[in-house]
RNA sequence: GGAGAGAUGGCAGAGUGGUCGAAUGCGGUGGUCUUGAAAACCAUUGUGCAGCAAUGUACCGGGGGUUCGAAUCCCUCUCUCUCCGCCA
């Protein structure tokens, strides 16, 4: 979320780009800061009062150790006058405080000054583009006729052992996914990222921190005995490393492997089809922890590693900034990756990256010292590199022949096998 | 799941009602010494909020209570550890 003192700072920058998201602030803004003043002059009051008590306790001990214990009656009865007004001004203060963080909960991050306008998908902006759109053809099979073909995938077993959405892999299907995760995370540990393995339920704090709670509960799975939620990336654990950290050395480089779980309530028909839309689906995620001048130095070193993976498979790929309508609520810029289908004759997204700025931060209260010592805010960026199923997807269908699938070459060392048939 | 113990600053670990934001050690930072390093010595070193600052105030797992005054007493919740049971 946004910090009040930035909000008083950059308002009008503020209410401003917050419209390139659809999002009309002024009239929330100026009632948060009308409470923050409101706030700062309670607060004072109440210090003064606390101040004044805690000279009379001080008193009251050295009445005591003097013996003259009549003499304290009269201050232990100040005392208590001042107690309850500080009680009063205490929980004014409180309930102020609380109105505040639910107002600023409801804000999304402020996007990039770059980002364009636009409702939806439609308008977002090819950064990137094939340098020749791929051949396509009646003749060419759709990923889920392969995996049959070839017995890679049986969406009808994951179907039966846990409802759509959960396909099982078979066979040499498993192993290309397995081949996947191992060449993405090598190939991040070689790009400089750390790699970790997380838990796949977090409490609610992490999912607060991230921004997953409340904003998008709708759309993680909930285990109601334990109150913990099935993570929807792995961003969410990994991020929360950092939660309530002051760190140094930046930017810190993340890699971790994880399935994400997400509901996708509200999903049907063709795009749910094979592997397009998934509850259950494997994603290989980048995290990084910078200084507040060089995040986007670094969105940009991100957007290219994401590149080179695609590039390494042989993937026909775009990279599409995204407009303010298509803008996440935490993210102030983020890049999508896409890769064509080339049987279903459409582009599917395999990767967002994007920079939160201090968004997340500030939820986590990740820092760091500046040069006068002082504690401030990381900005933290993630993205996928990359999620599995369209990326497989992608590879079963461009890679078939009357005799069967190639495999990249890339991948031949993790699978063991370069051709499937 | 049953029984017990515990939760204090980056870490370890004192502190059972009054000047404790908290001893001490380690670690970190700066310095002296050294050709350099180590060692030794000296100094410094938590976070939030308000304030230009001086400073004020809050925080010893979370919440509530007792008291003029709580890290310290009481209640409650959460978590961790040990033992037993179960188990990959």
């Amino acid at each position: 979320m946004l910090t009040i003192n930035n909000i008083k700072e950059n308002k009008n920058q503020y209410v401003k780009l917050l419209k390139i998201k659809k999002f009309d602030a002024e009239h929330l803004f100026d009632k948060l800061i009308d409470l923050d003043d409101q706030r700062k002059v309670i607060q004072k009051s109440k210090e003064d009062l606390q101040s004044q008590s805690k000279k009379i306790s001080e008193k009251i001990g050295s009445i005591y150790k003097s013996g003259n214990i009549d003499k304290a009656e009269f201050f232990k009865n100040e005392s208590i006058n001042i107690k309850e007004k500080t009680k009063k001004l205490q929980k004014k203060s409180l309930s102020i405080e609380k109105e505040i963080f639910d107002i600023l909960i409801q804000i999304p991050n402020v996007p990039h000054n770059s980002v364009p306008f636009g409702d939806s998908d439609k308008e977002n902006v090819i950064i990137k583009d094939v340098a020749q759109m791929p051949e396509t053809s009646e003749n060419l099979k759709a990923h889920w006729d392969l995996a049959k073909i070839y017995n890679l995938i049986d969406f009808e077993i994951g179907n039966k052992i846990a409802g759509t959405g959960f396909p099982l892999y078979v066979n040499k299907g498993a192993k290309l996914q397995r081949a996947l995760i191992s060449y993405f995370i090598d190939k991040n540990i070689e790009a400089g990222y750390t790699e970790y393995l997380p838990p796949y339920l977090v409490n609610e704090e992490s999912a607060f921190g991230t921004g997953n709670f409340p904003d998008k509960e709708g759309q993680m799975y909930h285990v109601n005995k334990d109150d913990l939620f099935l993570i929807p990336t792995a961003e969410v654990p990994i991020t929360n490393i950092f939660r309530n950290k002051i760190v140094k050395n930046l930017p810190i480089k993340c890699t971790a492997y994880s399935p994400c779980f997400r509901r996708e309530a509200g999903s049907y028909g063709k795009n749910v089809r094979g592997l397009n839309r998934l509850h259950q689906f494997e994603k290989v995620e980048i995290v990084q922890i910078q200084y507040p001048e060089k995040s986007y130095e670094t969105l940009h070193e991100m957007v290219n590693h994401v590149s080179s993976i695609l590039d390494d498979l042989k993937l026909p790929y775009r990279v599409i900034q995204l407009c303010g309508g298509d803008l996440s609520f935490t993210s102030a810029l983020t890049y999508d990756f896409e890769v064509f289908s080339v049987a279903q004759n459409k582009w599917l997204e395999v990767s967002s990256v994007s920079n939160f700025e201090a968004y997340q931060s500030n939820r986590l209260k990740l820092r760091y010292k500046d040069i006068n010592e002082k504690n401030k805010l990381c900005h933290t960026l993630n993205g996928s590199a990359l999620a599995l199923p369209r990326v497989y997807a992608a590879i079963l269908e461009i890679n078939q022949t009357k005799n069967g699938i190639k495999v990249p070459k890339v991948l031949q060392k993790y699978t063991g096998f370069d051709m499937i048939s």
